[in-house]
DNA sequence: CTGAAAGCGCTAACAC
DNA sequence: GTGTTAGCGCTTTCAG
């Protein structure tokens, strides 16, 4: 095997290249490659038509190692394929692209050991910035990062203020889906999307907004109706809702921490013969493109995730003191309500 | 501003800092990073001591510019949040983790000038192999191809072996997928999907299945049961069926190219009062998870998609001549049909 | 406006 | 087994 090096040189013109193609020292050819204001027009176009002639590329490596920037940002996300995480990270790719920035996925399966290896510099080599979807790990886990890559917190607003944070308000939002069930008559309304208590800042803010909006209803919470599930997936909602119908006395409606739990009760309510919404009334959360299509359509609570990736980015690139952004959310009815 | 140098080198440990610390050389310490053999197992622990003392982490930039890998492949889509493309996504991502890659999603939008730009090496300075899923690019852009990052092309199997090629075989898959709703007593049977002639080989093979089932059968094919959409999403699945059901023999099945395709098919009936599948059956493609939770659950032809991630990665790091490699699929019969 | 030259941190050829 | 050292290709300070 030939050396590294000479075969790579073979293949790639370098700046040096470039450089006595045009006639010009290196330093000018690199002041062309980027940008730089004063070359005087003559010049610059002898050394553009050098690159295009040698298809030169910059060596990216090369350009990280002395800059100290990579121009990648990392998505951390627990799966790429559900589809809100699938929708948000579209969003934020583009976004990204157009900042000159490329986005690299991260998957954590939702495991801690995993969140913290990525909490912990795992990617602070690779990117000059994280946004961070956590799932199991613990607001202390966060205080107690060694590492010094800039990082925003999506999804989360838990604890105080040492890292920043891009989300929608969930204890508001849970409390309108809950109250939209309310006021169309639902007087057993249950929750579906519980987390074991340690974890999942988010579950456990859309389950205070489900119950400020009972206990302003004066309806009693019960036990029975707060369901914990192990995922937040279609499975899940599915259990959730043929444990429901079993109960002596079933719900008559469902606040879904997802729209793909509610996608699965749904389905599982079609099982049953139990009809939506008259039965049952179904309201969900993340308004993910199929329940715009489901039969029924499903009522969900839809945050902007539009701005929740821009909004991110802002405070990842802009690099002020640690906030809590609140990104805008709207409630959207559709058939299952 | 401090100066970069000073400021990094200040921040974290470099191999030298660690040499010094353990009282070795530069060349030990990288032996130990590196898992290189011959080191005493006293001096590797001392090593590793100083290691953990420091905190040091290999600097990417500088090791990727000196080995000419970075570690990184790309994944090129033309969009992350089709439910097909996440699922891909997601199995790629954690495979290619277990084989020590990371992966980096380009999302093309189906833009034949954004997937010619990343196919002449937009990418290649980044990652050390692109997976392709090419949407608008023709064949004859492939062979042009001017850039030498290893490359393996998803969901196409046209043209001559310039390049690898990991895909299932969507002729046969089509012709099963048409035959199995032949076999169920429906003789109008529309196919929904069809792409410009030029572009989207993987439509056109899809159809090429479709023909050659119902020629088999001996049925007539029907332009007017031909019907081509912009994109594959449930949106253009639902004006399909609206515009089938407007003919004046409207079909009695619908071989849909995604499953996305199928879903807006299937609201779309029930929009209309139209039952499925007793008044029309509904054949997807694809496997999405909403498919399996939909009422009622959609048949599709499933890919196997771990595999498709698996083969295309042995492609990519084996650096065979090129090849067709042919993935499995199977008919997976719910309850549309 | 342009040139010369010093590294960024690491790997691996070459010595011992 | 371990030490020395020459670059990988680029950016940027310092001089002109």
């Amino acid at each position: 095997m030939p050396r590294c090096k000479s075969y790579a040189a073979g293949v790639n013109a370098k700046l040096r290249d470039v450089a006595e193609h045009a006639g010009v020292s290196v330093r000018t050819v690199s002041n062309v490659v980027n940008g730089f204001q004063y070359v005087s027009s003559a010049t610059r176009e002898r050394v553009q038509a050098s690159i295009d002639a040698l298809g030169y590329r910059p060596n990216l490596a090369a350009r990280t190692l002395r800059r100290g920037r990579t121009g990648l940002i990392a998505l951390v996300v627990p799966e790429i394929d559900s589809p809100y995480f699938a929708e948000l990270a579209a969003r934020t790719s583009a976004l990204a692209e157009a900042r000159g920035l490329t986005l690299l996925i991260d998957q954590t399966g939702g495991d801690a050991e995993r969140e913290k290896a990525l909490l912990q510099g795992k990617r602070s080599q690779l990117v000059d910035g994280v946004l961070f979807s956590p799932w199991a790990v613990a607001p202390a886990e966060l205080a107690a990062r060694t590492d010094s890559v800039p990082l925003v917190l999506l999804g989360e607003h838990d604890g105080a203020d040492i890292v920043d944070h891009v989300a929608i308000d969930n204890v508001a939002a849970a409390r309108e889906a809950t109250e939209h069930l309310v006021r169309t008559g639902r007087r057993r309304i249950a929750a579906v999307g519980l987390q074991p208590a340690s974890l999942n800042a988010t579950a456990r803010q859309r389950l205070a907004g489900y119950r400020e909006a009972l206990a302003a209803a004066g309806l009693a919470s019960d036990p029975d109706l707060e369901v914990p599930v192990q995922r937040l997936h279609r499975a899940d909602g599915y259990r959730a809702m043929q444990a429901l119908l079993e109960l002596p006395q079933p719900p008559d409606a469902l606040f879904c921490f997802t729209d793909e739990i509610a996608l699965g009760a749904l389905r599982a309510a079609a099982d049953r013969g139990v009809a939506v919404p008259s039965d049952v009334a179904l309201v969900g959360f993340d308004d993910i493109e199929d329940g715009r299509f489901s039969v029924p359509a499903l009522t969900t609570v839809s945050p902007d995730k539009d701005r929740i990736a821009e909004l991110a980015l802002d405070r990842l690139t802009q690099g002020q003191p640690p906030a809590s952004i609140v990104a805008p959310h709207r409630l959207v009815v559709r058939e299952t309500s």
